[in-house]
This record gives C-alpha cells, structure tokens and sequence, in this order.
DNA sequence: TCGTATCCTACACGCCGTTCAAAGTTAGCA
DNA sequence: TGCTAACTTTGAACGGCGTGTAGGATACGA
C-alpha cells in the first residue's frame, strides 16, 4: 500500500473539508444558492458554526471554494464526454457535451444555480479571476469541438463580420494562444452554441417547461440534431453512448 | 376634472401598492430576489415593517403579486413589440419580440430573475395556477408568430416527430382552441424557440459572456437573425423600430 | 359623531456570520 | 514514556437580520 499513514491528521482534515463541500451542496440544491449557511452545514455535521472557522476563514471562502470546484468539475464532465467521440467527428462531439451539459444540470441542481443561477446576496466576487479563468475553460470544450469542425462547416455561420475587437483581450489571448487557425466568427459560434444549449436547460432546471411539455429531453435532443447537422453531420449520431438521444428516460 | 375625490382613500391605497411594489422589485434588481425583504421596503418607504401588513398578509402574498405583475407585463411588452410588424411577416415579428425579450430582461434583472431565476428560499408557491397560466401566456406570443410562418417555412423543422400527447394537457387544450391549425412540431418549434432565445440572454444578465465578449448583443442579434432566416426570411429585417439588429449601442 | 382603515411602537422568536477564551485532542520530539 | 506545541472544537456572546403579532394613537369617510 501506498502512504499508509502519511499524515493521519491530513488525512482527516481533507476528509472534513469534503464533506463541508458535499452537504453546502446538498443545501443549495435542495433550498436553492442563497440559503447556505455556516449554521446549518455544521448542525448537520454534528459540529458547531464557529469550528468551521478551522477550515475557511470566512462564508465568502467557501463558496469561493465551491464554485472552483464547480467549473473544474464541469469542464471535467464535458470534456469527458467529447473524448467519447474521434476527433474526426465533431458532430458526435458536440452531441455527447449537449447531452452531458443537461445531464449535469439536471442531476446536479444545486451546482448548476451556484454557477449559472442568481449571484448569492452577500458574496463578493474576489477580485483576480481564477474562477473567470476556469469559466472559460468551460466555453473551451466548444473551442475545440468547433476548431475541427470549422473548416468543413456549411456556410451560414460565416455570414457575420465578426473581428478580433469585438473580444475581451484575455480571453482573446488565451483563445489565439490554443487555436491560431481559428477566425474570429469561429469563437463566435462557440459562444452562439453555448447559449443555445444553455437556454432549454436553465428553462427545464428552473421548472419553465414543465407546465407545456411532458419530457423537456425531447425538446432538447430536437434542438442538438439541429446543432449537430448544422457543424457537419454525422454518421454515427443515433448509437452513441448515451442511447438513443430522442429516448424518453430522464 | 374627472373624479375629483372619488374615494382619496382608495386613491391612497392603490398609490402606496404601487409604491411597495416598485421599491420590491428595485431591491430585487439591485441585491438578487432572495433579499427582498418586508423591513427593506418599509424603510424605505419611511415606515414600519408591521404597517405592510395593511396592504398585504404575509411576504407570499407581496412576492406572488409580484410575480403575476411581471408575467403580464412581460407579456405585454412581447405582444406589444410583435404588433409593430405586420402580420405577414412573422420573421420580422419574431425579431422585435427577440430584441424586446433581451431588452427588457436587460432592463429589469429584478424581473427577470423574480421570474426566471432561482427560486425565492422560503417562498411556496400558491397551487392552482394563475401563475403558470400567466406563463403560458408569454409563450403565446412565439405561438402566434409560429401560427402564421408554419406554412410557408422552409422544411427541416418538420424532422421530427412530435405527437400531441407529449404535452401537458392543460397546455394542449389551450393550444388547441387557440391555434386549430398548428400541428405538434410547430407548438414545439415555439417552445424551441423560446429557448434559443432565452439561452444567451440568460448568460448576458447573469454576466457570463461578459469576460469573453465586449458586447453580448451582437451575439444575440446573430442568433436572432439565424432564426429569422430560418422562420421566412423578412425584407424588412434591418430598419425595425429597434434599429439596426447589428447596432453596437447596450 | 362614530366606525374603520392605516400606521406606529414594541415585542416575541428565530435565523445568520463572526469572534473569543477555554477545553479537548492529536502529533512529534526528547 | 512524558512533555510540548499545534490543531480542533465547544459554548457563549455580540450585533444584526428577518417575519409576524398585538395594542394603541391618528386621521379619514360617512
């Protein structure tokens, strides 16, 4: 066995910090971001607040914590579910990240309201931004499925004059730095295509869809075919694996 | 004068409604939905939090008031936008009502996320549904649109495969009575649609685009256009009452 | 004038984040 | 083994927030 005891307290002090983070989420999934409190996450610890205090300076550390967490785990997910898919085929790309991308929403609601859902009231954002860094690691998933699959792309996307003012110079930098081919209406579509998986799934999280349509997956697996055959088709879009993407389950 | 002292009372009464409200939703805007509060407003009101309850019995009842308002101000100001272009061109229709959704959205984030954002911490909400028919009212407007570009739009849209018994009944029976004509994939095209729509607004306002893109409306307007084209293309489509789609201003 | 609607003060009760001294617990070293 | 230093946790307290309730003053409407 490897390190059998490297540092016992370590140990259990990592173990702590873990199951603060797991039950902080389990808290905002179940009442929602702005109801995380020190008070409750330690009354179901078994502790009391102040011995929090041992592992975050402050309220605002942990959530800073948490939403890190949150973006890398993410990037995480997505970037898993592209790498089930050959680099040939970016439309079968593009389906297996739409599909992981509502999945992890819908599986991990409290995640995805602390990263895409209402500022929480008394957080201030550190200043400095590794959590805009890794913010646009997330976008970076797209970047790369759209970066192959730009090239053979039909026409229609291309029509916007899009130029290389019209971004943010960080990210711009980061974006000619990892993908020099890539023009500027390019990372457009990217952007394009984020909001468009992202408006059915915040619509389905929140309960918007509900009221109209029986299965939202449906809906959603509608607009990813669209997606999908737009970037170039593919021949494999129906036996990926994740099934069937027009099943009814979820 | 008309009514000169008809009941000052009842004169009284409505203005300070009025005013509890406006001062609701402007905390909202300013600090997220979760910290509306009873003694925030009355502070600023210059009174005391228990005076409120004059006007309503409990915080539920201020934030479903609230609710309501917005959805049927939002409706309003959807239809009212779709009605500046002629009905014949519901490709210009769909493009005002897109620029008046991200507008208003823009406008009113207190509104916006009271409705579309994370849910309200202790707030339950009332069963029965004034609100959730108020809802559909807001898709009605795209239903509309969809009504009268269905015919003549080009295929692609029609792919797939959509039954009536894979929406809500409630929601079906008015559909159906309103819209006689429209098959199941046109009722779910608007429901796409809407989506489509609500995906980059929803990152806009909750500051997502901001670090990679200088202006988000430019995105937008692509994705509307996109749409547009799709729906019929419209000769109209860059001298609407709302400018050039393209313009940099906001 | 009389009733009523409004608004106030004051209070009850509970939540929150944060701090602090004291007590408990562990790790490492002599 | 025993001692010391570091870490962790407690329990109480502070100051503040919130909703909701009760009783009394005040101004309006009839």
């Amino acid at each position: 066995m490897e390190d059998p005891t490297p540092r016992r307290r370590d140990r259990l002090r990592a173990e702590t910090v873990q199951e603060i983070k797991t039950i902080a989420l389990k808290h905002m999934a179940a009442g929602g971001a702005a109801t995380l409190s020190l008070r409750a996450i330690a009354r179901e610890m078994g502790m009391t607040a102040g011995a929090l205090y041992s592992y975050y300076d402050t309220r605002d550390d942990l959530i800073t914590a948490l939403i890190a967490d949150v973006y890398s785990i993410l990037a995480e997910v997505l970037d898993a579910a592209r790498t089930t898919r050959p680099a040939e085929d970016p439309g079968g790309q593009l389906l297996a990240v739409g599909l992981a991308y509502r999945q992890w929403a819908i599986n991990n609601p409290g995640e995805f309201q602390l990263v895409y859902g209402d500022p929480i009231p008394g957080y201030q954002v550190p200043q400095g931004g590794a959590a805009s860094f890794a913010e646009r690691q997330a976008c970076g998933v797209l970047l790369k499925i759209v970066a192959v699959a730009w090239p053979r792309a039909d026409l229609g996307w291309a029509a916007d004059d899009y130029q290389w003012s019209d971004f943010e110079p960080g990210f711009l930098s980061m974006v000619r730095e990892r993908f020099p081919e890539l023009p500027p209406s390019a990372v457009a579509l990217s952007l394009r295509i984020w909001g468009r998986l992202h408006g059915l799934i915040a619509l389905e999280v929140y309960g918007h869809l509900r009221p109209q349509v029986l299965n939202p997956a449906k809906l959603y697996h509608a607009e990813l075919l669209d997606l999908t055959r737009a970037l170039g088709a593919s021949a494999t879009l129906n036996n990926g694996p994740a099934g069937d993407p027009r099943a009814r389950e979820l």
